[in-house]
RNA sequence: CGGGGCGUAGCGCAGUCCGGUAGCGCGUUUGCUUCGGGAGCAAAAGGUCGUGGGUUCAAAUCCCGCCGCCCCGACCA
């Protein structure tokens, strides 16, 4: 490919509304160029790349037995009535109706179709296992688009479907798809990293998580020292290796005393002396279902210096969606009082205590009177908790719940998510087979994704440096950029021409700047785009019949004879 | 959806408080000189000032509505 015929136009200066370095570069070099919020055209570059990763992702996919399909992205209300997610996937769904006013949405996913698909054929269990997938747009209607590719509203996406006859059999399946989603970021060349996780809307039990690691990832991850253990924050157990043992006074008398003014557990903290890790945060969340209209609030206690995880509440309720906090009104008409002055006693709805919080005694909570609290309240005297749990946000320095020592913490750009669905999808379209035995059996599933327009710019993010972007070879839009630095010049272009053909028949991947611009500004643009290799093809270096090479990595040059060139960069390139 | 900010040339911005001829840098076009890390000089093209209404002799500027975008919070590959 030449520069010249292939509309990319590159930025000297930051795009203002691109504020992560993977999403800058990629506007900065012409890779993709915005159309609506969260809605992108892939130039030629990004789509070579985007085509590269889906090539490793479809080897590594094929390989293992799946077979690849494509689903439509148009799709009827009536299929997603089924399972219940015409309600439940709630605005992220983009719905519409046609001209005959039925219903229908753009894919987000495509349980529900593929799970159609093979109940109308699969009618015995010889014809399981199954695992299909398909590379294709998806359309989300996400509530905050951001980061360029990272957070589309359109974007492309791989998902397979795993069908199995049974439990057993569908490990199985998953667990080949664990070893698939290894290998192919393995590929990739990216630090990455599977961790346990949420199983969020797509619902199953079993998930796990690959997140390439970038400090302006979204997700925070906790790894095990000794690697023998690594989870999202949002599923990771809280083991608090620092927490204070209970202390073994006589429990005292309660009483109220005034805190004029002191909201926050800081403030508490200072105008009373207690450690906040001694103090009793009380914090309250509607553990309604979304859409419904009545509070059903509830209480939830953990240390002045732990925050809640909404998520582990939603597991622990059994609710399709983490609960929201109340706002300070809601607050105020359940306890009494505005937040700062609110605690359990006294309460009348369920109260669920953070088991950080069960060693406690003689502890500090708000009194649910403005401006007061009460000292030396201990819990199964003043008040009861409905439970106790695992409630807290786990973070760094936490044991390890899996083997000895601590958590690490590391940010993460979640790029792959496998689940093992069970029946759920099987059992509300009623997938089924007859058994050996000649029994209707539910079909077993698993759901396997990867972000493929995700994953390139992930990349991107993990690998750069101030000068533009460092394409791994794996994904590299070309394996070579051509300087041609004087296109007036004969020898010059003849040069640079018989290379870029020469290369391209050895197998070598060739983009050539043929632009009638100035050395300089080939150079920026060449670091800028990032390809592995920069092959400088100038007058000067011509006068001894050379070129030089250049790594964009190390920025490493050295000088060649023009007749070694191919041979040395299939060298470089191992071809 | 809640909170904050922004909308002026392809891109980045000034001008808005205090109403009075539409401005700067980059980019683009032409010419000359340059030519190995984003060149210099000269000339030129390019704007319904997001949009609709209002106030006024006069609105980018003041007032109201709407639309769009960005950032911070609840979703997900």
């Amino acid at each position: 490919m030449r520069w010249s015929r292939s509309h990319i136009h590159t930025l000297k200066e930051v795009p203002t509304d691109a504020e992560i370095a993977s999403h800058q570069l990629m506007v900065r070099g012409g890779y993709i160029k915005k159309l609506a919020q969260g809605i992108f055209t892939y130039g030629p570059l990004a789509l070579r790349a985007i085509k590269k990763f889906e090539n490793i992702v479809r080897e590594e996919m094929d390989k293992r037995g799946a077979v690849e399909i494509l689903m439509p992205m148009v799709q009827p209300r009536e299929l997603w009535e089924e399972s219940h997610r015409w309600a439940d996937m709630g605005k992220g769904l983009l719905k519409f109706k046609n001209r005959l006013d039925q219903d229908f949405c753009l894919g987000a996913t495509h349980e529900e179709v593929v799970t159609d698909y093979v109940r109308r054929d699969v009618k015995s269990y010889r014809d399981l296992p199954l695992n299909l997938y398909q590379v294709q747009t998806k359309y989300r209607d996400e509530i905050r688009p951001r980061f360029g590719l990272l957070r589309g509203r359109e974007f492309i996406m791989k998902d397979a479907y795993s069908f199995d006859v049974d439990v057993a059999s569908a490990h199985r399946s998953y667990r080949i798809m664990f070893e698939a989603y290894t290998a192919i970021f393995s590929r990739l060349g990216a630090k990455f990293v599977s961790v346990r996780a949420d199983s969020g809307s797509i619902g199953g039990s079993m998930s796990e998580e690959f997140h390439i690691l970038a400090d302006s990832g979204e997700d925070a991850l906790l790894v095990a020292e000794d690697g023998s253990f690594a989870a999202n924050v949002e599923v990771c157990p809280a083991l608090d290796a620092t927490i204070p043992e209970t202390n073994n006074d006589k429990l005292q008398h309660a009483e109220k005393f005034a805190t004029p003014g002191l909201k926050t557990i800081d403030d508490l903290s200072k105008a009373t002396g207690v450690a906040k890790h001694d103090l009793v945060k009380t914090l309250f969340f509607s553990a309604a279902e979304e859409g419904s209209k009545d509070l059903k609030p509830i209480c939830v206690l953990v240390r002045g210096s732990d925050e809640v995880n909404p998520i582990k509440l939603k597991s622990l309720l059994k609710l399709a969606n983490p609960p929201l906090m109340l706002n300070e009104k809601e607050v105020r008409d359940v306890t009494g009082a505005w937040p700062g002055s609110c605690g359990p006693v006294g309460l009348t709805i369920p109260i669920y205590m953070d088991n950080g919080v069960f060693s406690l005694k003689n502890y500090i909570v708000g009194a649910n009177e403005d401006g007061f609290h009460l000292r030396n309240v201990n819990h199964n005297r003043e008040y009861s908790p409905t439970e106790v749990a695992d409630l807290r946000v786990a973070r760094e320095g936490d044991k390890n719940p899996a083997g000895s020592g601590v958590l690490k913490s590391f940010r993460g750009i979640e790029v792959g998510h496998i689940f093992y669905l069970g029946t759920k999808y099987s059992k509300s379209m009623n997938a089924t087979f007859l058994s050996e035995k000649g029994d209707a059996t539910l079909i077993e599933m698993g759901c396997y994704g990867i972000g493929i327009s995700r994953t390139v710019q992930a990349v991107i993010e993990q690998s750069h440096d101030k000068d533009g972007i460092i394409w791994p070879e794996a994904i590299a839009p070309f394996h070579v950029h051509i300087c041609l630095l004087d296109i007036a010049d004969l020898k010059c272009a003849t040069v640079a021409n018989q290379l870029y053909d020469d290369l391209w028949a050895a197998g070598v991947e060739v983009f050539m700047d043929d632009r009638d611009e100035r050395p300089g500004v080939k150079f920026k643009d060449a670091d800028l785009l990032g390809l592995p290799f920069r092959i400088n093809v100038g007058s000067r270096g011509l006068q001894n019949n050379e070129v030089e090479v250049v790594a964009r990595r190390s920025k490493e040059m050295e000088k060649l004879k023009v007749n070694a060139v191919v041979g040395r960069m299939k060298d470089l390139l191992r071809k």
